[in-house]
DNA sequence: TCAATTATGAAATGATCGTTTCAAAAGTAA
DNA sequence: TTACTTTTGAAACGATCATTTCATAATTGA
């Protein structure tokens, strides 16, 4: 049998997302990973293959600390409603405590790398059908308790929710004022009543 | 008197915004330019500095090419709800004829570098200020016109529709469905009314 | 203890990075 | 034409890029 990893993968992940997610794709070096991670640079190769592949690690790792969050926000709902709200919640507070003002990895990469990339834009398309699905879920159900008017599809608002995220963690990277985001949240919902 | 440069300066701009639109900043490369352009490496620095004050120089160009075609979109506007459908009409446009799926350059480099280059947080900085001020001056206008309602300021809305074009460029990169586009920006704009 | 197998460390790979150098070419004003 | 200034072309700069190589260390099951 052979020799086993040394190195705990989880607190190596964290490393290079931190890394990543920061100086983005193209701006980050196997150096950077180097160095963030302690790992010799063979053993980023014999574990993760390639920068590229260990990126789509990354990125999947992130992406389902996310959906941790998301699943705990979403337990303590009582209704659509409170369920919609909890998640611009905790983009809200991802962009207040985002000091670096790195903004949301998942945005970035796609913005940086969906048109370049086959592997991405499948990953990012992927992470759209999932999102979209899990907030047309959402309003569906808040139009059944008539919490959601029906002037539009759930589907319909579903992707205008995904489209919001979106501008709204954009707009956080430069723009960190509790008040204004709030407001925004508030003004981006209200169509939803 | 000095020889005068013999290239078309905003053909050689034009040329080094196809590449860094398509590539990104770090994902471009100095032979790109060189090969895009036709221009000399020396030439370049000589005409340009470096790359990043090149670079400054070709979001300042897209810039300016926006800032025109908004200009005539706005000029046709009869009243604020028309002037706001022309702007969105403007990047549906854009969404719709960007075949490589490049996004807004503009939301992309704030992606990717607004966090890394000061000079470039700066710009965008600048950048929103504009985006805003134009907004909110419309907006105002059309809440004065009893076109829009005053549930929140104009300056409130100004925040929330230029979030809305920074998450309307995101989607269009993956999201080229004309239709859905269209009840995307329908529904973005309804909260106005 | 003994093979078998894999992780690891250090160095090196060729390619490419952004930038510089400098002589030659070219344009201008006198 | 002459003197001056700048662009241009080609080559080279050292640094860094992602990746590979390979000998060594480490861990396993037997």
């Amino acid at each position: 049998m052979p020799k086993e990893e040394t190195f705990n993968r989880i607190a190596v992940l964290q490393k290079a997302t931190e890394v990543f997610h920061k100086k983005g794709y193209n701006g980050t070096s196997m150096q950077d990973l180097v160095d963030a991670t302690s790992l010799n640079r063979s053993s980023i190769y014999n574990s993760f293959g390639s920068k590229l592949t260990m990126f789509l690690d990354v990125l999947s790792y992130y992406q389902s600390t996310y959906n941790d969050s998301f699943s705990k926000k979403l337990a303590k709902a009582y209704n659509a409603s409170e369920a919609i709200q909890n998640i611009f919640d905790l983009h809200m507070h991802e962009i207040i405590n985002d000091n670096d003002r790195k903004g949301c990895m998942v945005v970035n990469c796609k913005s940086e790398m969906a048109n370049q990339e086959p592997s991405i834009k499948s990953f990012m398309e992927k992470n759209q059908d999932r999102a979209i699905a899990m907030l047309e879920d959402i309003v569906y159900k808040g139009q059944m308790e008539k919490i959601f008017n029906q002037e539009q599809t759930a589907g319909q608002y579903a992707l205008y929710l995904f489209s919001s995220v979106q501008g709204l963690r954009m707009t956080g990277i430069l723009n960190k004022n509790e008040e204004d985001l709030k407001n925004l949240i508030k003004t981006i919902l209200k169509v939803l009543y």
